[in-house]
DNA sequence: ATATTTATGAAGGACTTCTTCCTAAAGGGC
DNA sequence: GCCCTTTAGGAAGAAGTCCTTCATAAATAT
């Protein structure tokens, strides 16, 4: 509804150059293609970027004839993220560049009965330690996501189930007095969402229901590759319905055969599954059969292209896809492909990573000129 | 991804004048302040829309001191849409021109046993005639949208249930050979939903559920504003899932009460249950329990702003919100607003002028140079 | 060593927008 | 009825952005 004026023409122009080179290292005529911008404007445009530091010249490919032509990369050690799991039992924590590429993983189990204000202090120690330990300043830290259990409302407050003290908890504004970035917290399924979309089961699926089946259950939702969060954040909570019987679907997931060293219940059943077993099978069926009344709203109320599994049973998608698919044939209008998660443990703080980086875009996009330092959340 | 050159941008901002100047007839000034445009650049915009024949010259404003601005405004009746609703009972056409001003409404009964190739010959021949009675000659028709009762693919193609034979049925492109227009096929929930946002009870929600209960019960779901109608068309079919007793809701809906004359069923039971008769609300009440879980199942599954009724029982809406609210409180995280449909029998046919006029709007927004014969639909 | 291919870089032209300044037209006060 | 104030209209000039074109440079292939 609003008009444009020249400059931000230039924006957009500055904009798509500097997206079209983070999906690849390009030379100016490849960039003047896939943007469509004549090769003198792709040059001013990269020219700007270099000096912002954003891009830098790489080596230029030889092999094939003629003058070789030179290249451009962008420089996503230009800063960094930083996307945190916590949750209940355990927290991980991923630094990335601004490119998405992850340079350090660490994972620390919590004790479950931590009080509310201790394991926020505990948090913000632990984002500090990791920081330091992996020598990154403030200045360079553009931008921290949080993924935590439960629900995440527009404003930011948590209403969670799973840490009862964090109810009502901003959690950004707590972390804001420690860490000079943009600071973002999100219900940790959503964030699994983003994650198998971005690297995981669902890279090429826009509509995507992220069903989290375990201790908990519930469910992220990706609409036209955008996650839909809902009016209060609380899209995808379909294990609460009594109707669904999502909430005690893993009941009958009881497995009573041979178990090696090492396994637990459920990968010794995943993999009496994988080979056949026939009484495995049979829990994964009644498995499959509770799981299909709550995914089957899903199915209906979004008609996604895809549904992704994950949770503890990931093991044993491959013996349950297809039991699952059964049974939401009956009950569905088009049963949609159905995926296994593959990013396991990671997932959720790998989805805020993305979270992170998505932030880090959208400031991008509003002002590519004045940027390190992206200014705390403004509230 | 894509850069633009300085065309691009003057198409995008002829574009929001023209945008602004439909919302609301503007003088030149004004349509400086709403595009942020200079009064010189949206003068020679508006100059460009009046040679199109888009926009014209409005009566000055007088009254206030100083020099009279010079008043536009969009010119609606540059072209005009058609939507229809085509149930299994009754048609209903709508006529409007292009700002949305619905000049000519018809409405006829239909035998519900008509055959699939009577239907649809039918359907054409009563367009056709709709056109001619209101003078409006095919070059003037913009677009055309059908509702159908039925699930519509992207491709076009129907999953009638209402109408077995028309399943699999390529709506547009057989009505295609008759029309020279762009023509569209909407399932009818959907239709409705837009309707609701556009003029009726919606339209102050961007993220909404419109359930329709009675004979048949689906779904429509806004997200963003924007019709979210999943891989297959299929979003919002939840009606389908046993566990969730949509289906036979209305089933409760028996009213053994006075009923005075004219009035149907449920007319005297929503009349009963407005006087505070004390057995028509338990007959509601008994309703609401029914319908509780579907429809938490869709605000679990989109965290909805806003979920609209709609179906024969809207005269007691009323007297049924609250009681739907009370029932959905026990099994869902937050309960959005309830409201009840405005619009009623004409929604459909309503959301099918909305839907054409997106469909111009969009032909509009990516080339606003050649517009009036658009050109059919490229399959 | 020469020809070919491909990229670079500079210059000129076209287009769009903005700012600025002066003029025009209406209403209100004296 | 005249003048002043207020608001809009219109023209000119300047700045910015992009495109096209052409001569030049740097590799590889013959």
């Amino acid at each position: 509804m609003r008009g444009h004026d020249l400059a931000a023409l230039r924006r957009m122009n500055t904009n798509a150059v500097l997206r079209s080179l983070r999906t690849q290292a390009q030379t100016l005529g490849q960039l003047s293609t896939s943007t469509g911008l004549s090769r003198p404007t792709v040059e001013l445009l990269v020219e700007e970027l270099v000096a912002q530091g954003l891009a830098e010249e790489a080596e230029s490919v030889t092999g094939r004839s003629g003058r070789p032509a030179r290249s451009f990369r962008f420089r996503g050690e230009a800063g960094h993220v930083v996307g945190v799991d916590i949750g209940l039992h355990k927290i991980v924590l991923l630094l990335s560049d601004l490119s998405g590429a992850v340079s350090a993983a660490e994972r620390e189990d919590i004790d479950p009965r931590m009080s509310g204000p201790d394991r926020l202090a505990f948090l913000r120690a632990r984002i500090d330690r990791f920081l330091v330990d992996h020598k990154v300043r403030q200045d360079d830290l553009w931008a921290l996501a949080v993924g935590v259990p439960g629900v995440v409302d527009d404003s930011g407050r948590i209403l969670s189930v799973v840490v009862p003290e964090w109810t009502d908890l901003d959690l950004a504004r707590k972390l804001g007095s420690a860490f000079s970035c943009r600071i973002l917290a999100e219900n940790d399924v959503n964030l699994a969402t983003l994650a198998e979309h971005w690297r995981g089961a669902a890279q090429l699926a826009d509509d995507v229901a992220c069903v989290l089946a375990g201790r908990r259950s519930s469910c992220g939702v990706l609409i036209d590759g955008r996650l839909h969060r809902g009016r209060r954040g609380g899209a995808g909570e379909l294990g609460l319905l009594p109707q669904l019987g999502l909430a005690r679907a893993q009941d009958v997931l009881i497995w009573e055969g041979e178990r090696r060293e090492g396994e637990s219940e459920v990968e010794a059943l995943a993999r009496a599954a994988g080979e056949g077993d026939p009484a495995a099978l049979e829990v994964l069926d009644r498995y499959a059969a509770r799981l299909a009344p709550g995914v089957a709203a899903l199915v209906l109320a979004l008609d996604p292209e895809l549904v992704v599994l994950s949770g503890g049973l990931t093991p044993a998608g491959g013996s349950l896809t297809p039991l699952l698919v059964r049974h939401l044939r009956d009950i569905t209008l088009h049963v949609p492909r159905i995926a296994v998660s593959t990013l396991g443990e990671q997932g959720v703080a790998l989805g805020a990573v993305r979270k992170a980086l998505d932030c880090v875009d959208e400031a991008l996009t509003q002002a590519p000129g004045a940027l390190p330092p992206l200014p705390p959340p403004v509230r």
